[in-house]
This record gives structure tokens, sequence and C-alpha cells, in this order.
DNA sequence: GTGTTTGTTATCAA
DNA sequence: CTTGATAACAAACA
């Protein structure tokens, strides 16, 4: 559920956090979490490590370090990262328990502490979220499959075209998740795109109109820029690095209003399982 | 007990 | 090579 807007609000959160502190301690449960390495391993290489900079790419976050090593990260479905200025009680407002989280919690899997005490939360529900520790050099072994980068100008229109026609034959939806084509889209904004473009998600991408594929390219990036504005789409589990939700859920159109009136339309909105996932839009905006 | 939530990769089929 | 389907990962919640 955390998308490229997600990710790039707890990037820049972290950045202004983690910049020149120096890990004091890490402590991590789920051992599977740090493959390949061991937990142990994993601590003894992050241990005395200065904080260069904080990078998002696609949907990973990446913590620079002075020696050339870095700290890649995927929070997948339901994790979390939470930075507190000392360690202590305090608590965010979780989108769901309307009221307060304790830090550590159940799902807390990984605790790294500054030497100024601060200290930063992994919290992983499902434990589908991973840490990697490598050396700058083989950064590319992760991001070589990710697509472009919609909020750049790499992602063109022309190259936007391109890419649909040399995937003439799929439903615009699938084609829009395939994070190896364009980086960052997730169900949430995919559903959003295609409500604001009027087109159904499961139309092919060979029969969209010269209008509408000019239409989709800008409603991508004015979407994604939008919910960057507002910090993210707090729905279940995400979180900013505050432990505050973002803001974005009174923008949405579609997803998760299944059933509730169109924003445009007054016609409630149709949710139907499509692509293996949820798939929200209105009959009557959208053809 | 059942269905739902979804990011990513692997694998198999046509 | 394109595409589609399914499983796996794992856990909570209604």
């Amino acid at each position: 559920m955390p998308e490229l807007p997600e990710i790039e609000t707890i990037k820049r959160e972290l950045a202004k956090a983690l910049v020149d502190k120096t890990i004091k301690q890490v402590k991590t449960t789920w051992p599977k979490m740090v493959l390949p390495l061991s937990p142990q391993t994993f601590a003894e290489k992050l241990v005395g490590q200065k904080i260069k900079s904080v990078e998002r790419r696609a949907k990973m976050l990446f913590i620079h370090f002075n020696n050339d090593t870095l700290l890649a990260i995927h929070l997948k479905m339901t994790g979390q990262l939470i930075y507190q200025r000392s360690q202590g009680l305090i608590v965010g407002g979780h989108p769901q328990k309307n009221g307060l989280v304790n830090l550590p919690n159940n799902y807390t899997r990984a605790i790294f502490t500054f030497t100024d005490g601060s200290v930063l939360y992994f919290n992983d529900l499902r434990k589908f979220g991973w840490l990697k520790h490598l050396p700058h050099t083989d950064l590319h072994l992760l991001t070589a499959r990710s697509g472009v980068e919609p909020l750049t100008r790499d992602f063109s229109l022309a190259l936007f075209k391109s890419l649909l026609t040399r995937y003439p034959k799929r439903p615009i939806k699938t084609f829009l998740l395939d994070q190896t084509l364009i980086a960052g889209l997730g169900n949430i904004y995919v559903d959003e795109a295609c409500f604001l473009s009027h087109i159904l998600p499961t139309r092919l991408t060979n029969s969209l109109s010269e209008k509408e594929i000019t239409n989709l390219h800008k409603n991508i990036i004015s979407v994604l820029k939008l919910s960057i504005q507002k910090k993210g789409t707090s729905t279940r589990n995400y979180v900013r690095a505050d432990g505050q939700p973002g803001g974005f859920v009174p923008h949405l159109m579609v997803y998760g209003r299944a059933k509730l009136p169109c924003k445009i339309c007054r016609t409630p909105i149709a949710k139907i399982r499509f692509h293996g996932r949820g798939t929200h839009f209105c009959r009557k905006c959208q053809k």
C-alpha cells in the first residue's frame, strides 16, 4: 500500500531527521528480513555508520552511509518507518487505531538507535518487507529492473506512448502496475489515474485514443504530485515517519469508495476483482 | 472458518 | 517474446 507518494514522503522526512546521525545500535527480530546476512552480521555492518543521505527509487528507500555502503529498504505491504527524537512512549496517529501506537510494539522488526539518543523503528505486520545492507557498487542490482520514474523529465509523453505501443494487448491497469515499465504506481494510484482520465481500468492499451493517452500521462503525474503534497494515503497501515497519517484520503475519487456515490455524478462506485486486485471505478464517468 | 487486503517474484501455460 | 494465471511470502480483520 505504500506507493511512490508514501515512500517519497517518508524519504523526505527521514532525510531531515537522519542525515549526519551515527548508528549506535541495531536490533532485529525476524532473520528473514535481513537476508542474505545474518542478523548479527547485519548489525555489525551498520553500527558506527554515519548517514550521508536518504534517497528513493521506485518504492525503495536507500540510506547512504559515508563509507560507500547503504541500507536499502522495501516496505512492501505493511511496512512502517517511524522516527523518534528520543526513545520513549510516544506515538502517532495510526489510521485505524484512532489513537496511539506504542513503540516498539508487536510488529516492530528492527530498532536503530543513534548516538544522539534518537531512534528509528521498522514495523511490519506481515513481514514481507526487507532490509539489505550493500556496497554502493551493488545498488544497480536492486534498481536494474525498475522502470522510469514518473516524476522525472524522463517520463515524457513520447516515452509513455512508446511503452504503450510495445504492450498493445494489456489492460491499462496491468500495464500501469508493471514496475519494470513505470516505477512506483500501485493499486491506489492506478485506479485514481484511470478515474481522472475517464478510462476503465480494463481497457486494452491499444484501444486508447491519442487524447486519452495524453490525459492519462498528465493525470498520473498530477495525482502523484498532489498526494506527495498531502503526504500520502493512509488507509490501513501507512503512516509518515513521525507516525502521523497522510492526508490524501479525502482526495481519493474511487479507491476505497465501493458503493459510495461518485464525487462527480453520484453513481455508486463499482468494485470488481481484476488482475487479482480490488479495482474501483465509476461506470458512468469511465468508458 | 471465509474472504479480503496487495508488492513482488517465481513458475507454468498458451 | 507477450500475456495471463497462480502460488508464495504472512497476518489481521470483519
